[in-house]
DNA sequence: GTCTATACAACGATAGAC
DNA sequence: GTCTATCGTTGTATAGAC
C-alpha cells in the first residue's frame, strides 16, 4: 500500500526529526486538506495552503518539494481510514450484526472527516490517477473476499441473494453522500449545516432500507 | 431558474444569430463539460477548453467573455437533465411503478451523460457556490412536495413509514455513483470500462433493495 | 536546518487587427 | 462579426540568504 501511494523516497538517510519540521509539516497537511477538498487537486495552490498553514508559500516547497507530494500525502492518510472503516467481515459474522456496525461506521466517517471524504471523490471522478492502483488491488480483493462472503450468508439463507458488487456500490454511495454532497443535503433538509440528529436518521433510514431490502432478519 | 442560473446579461438587444457563432460556441460547451469534469472549476483553464474546441484561447474568451460564464452554461444545462429526471410522481402514482422508473431514469442518465453528473458533483462538493439558489429552492420545495406524496403512500398502506428526504437522498446516491465513481466501480468490477449488462444490474439491485426495503410490493 | 527573494511558465482577460 | 497579439497576474518551483 504505502509502496503505491507514497512518492518514491528515493535514498533519503535519516527520516529528518525536528520538532518545527513535524509541527510544520502537520499544519500544511491539515490546510493542504482543507484546500484539495474545496479546489480539487488541480484547483489547489500551494499558496492558499500556505495561508491557512500560517507560512510563506516558499516554506511549503521547502517541506513537500512538489504539489504532488503533498497531496500523496494527504491521499495516503485517506486511505487509511478507508481501510479502518472496513472492519472484518467474515462468513462467521452475524450479517444481522455486521452489516449495520458497517453503515454506522462508514457514516460516522462522513460525519466527523467529511473533507477527507470529498477529497477521495474529487480524486476518483477525476480518473484516479494517484488511487488506480489501491483501487484495482486492494479494493478489487477486498470486495471480491466480502462478495464470498455475502454468497455464504445468502447460500445459509442469511439473506437474499443480491449481487454483492453492487451491494458496497449502494452501502458506500448513500453512506458517503453526506459528506461529499453535505451541502445538497442540508439544503434539501432546509437546515445550514447537517446536526447529529440529521446522522442518527440517515443510519436509520440506510440500515432499514438495506436491512429489509436484503431479507437479513434483525 | 434561469433567472438563478445565467449571469446577468443586462441589456443585450439582440441574441446575435450566426451560424458560426452557434457552431463555436456549441462547440465550447461540449469541451467545456470535458474539462470542468476532470479537473474542477478552478482546475480547468481556458486554454485546454480551446484546444479541445479547436479554437485559440482568446477566441473561447470572445465568445463567452468569462470562464464562470461558460459554467454557468454548461451548468444550466445540467440543471435541465435534472429537472427531467424527476419525472413527474404523484400521490395518485403507484409506488410499485413510479420508483422503478425514476431509479431506472436516474440510472439511465449516469451512463448517458456521466460528465455532467461529475460537474453537479463537483460543484456540491465544492460547497455549490453556483446552484446554492437551486437546492435551496427548487430541489429543496421539489423534496418537500414528494415527501407528502411518500407519507400518503404509507398513510394508504402502499410502503413503509420512510424518511422521505433520506430515501431520495439514498437513490440519488446509488444511482449517481456509477457516474461520478465510475472509474472506481470499473476497478471493482474488473473492468476497463463499465458494459451495458453493468448498469442493468445495477438497475435491478438497487430496484430490488430500494423497493424490498421500504415494503413496497411489486 | 529554516526561510525568503526571485525565476519563469501559464493563467484569465482585453485591446486592437482583420 | 470574427479572431489574434499582448498584457498584468498568479502559478509552481528553486537558488540562495539567514
Amino acid at each position: 500500500m504505502e509502496r503505491i501511494l507514497e512518492a518514491d523516497d528515493g535514498d533519503e538517510p535519516t527520516p529528518r526529526g525536528g520538532r518545527i519540521r513535524a509541527r510544520n509539516k502537520a499544519h500544511i497537511i491539515a490546510a493542504a486538506e482543507k484546500v484539495f477538498a474545496e479546489r480539487g487537486y488541480d484547483g489547489a495552490t500551494t499558496a492558499e495552503i500556505a495561508e491557512i498553514a500560517g507560512l510563506a508559500k516558499s516554506n511549503v516547497h521547502y517541506y513537500f518539494g512538489t504539489k504532488e507530494a503533498i497531496y500523496r500525502e494527504v491521499i495516503a492518510g485517506i486511505v487509511d481510514l478507508w481501510l479502518r472503516a472496513f472492519g472484518d467481515i467474515t462468513a462467521n459474522d452475524d450479517p444481522a450484526v455486521a452489516i449495520p456496525a458497517y453503515i454506522r461506521q462508514k457514516l460516522l466517517y462522513s460525519r466527523k472527516r467529511p473533507l477527507a471524504s470529498r477529497i477521495f471523490a474529487t480524486e476518483i471522478i477525476r480518473g484516479a490517477p494517484i488511487l488506480r492502483p489501491f483501487l484495482e488491488l486492494e479494493l478489487h480483493d477486498w470486495v471480491a473476499d466480502k462478495a464470498r462472503v455475502l454468497e455464504r450468508w445468502a447460500a445459509d439463507g442469511k439473506m437474499d441473494p443480491v449481487a454483492p458488487h453492487h451491494f458496497f456500490f449502494l452501502i458506500w454511495a448513500a453512506t458517503q453522500t453526506y459528506a461529499d454532497f453535505g451541502t445538497q443535503v442540508a439544503a434539501v433538509l432546509g437546515r445550514k449545516r447537517l446536526k447529529e440528529e440529521d446522522f442518527e436518521t440517515a443510519i436509520e433510514t440506510v440500515t432499514q432500507i438495506v436491512m429489509k431490502g436484503c431479507g437479513i432478519r434483525r
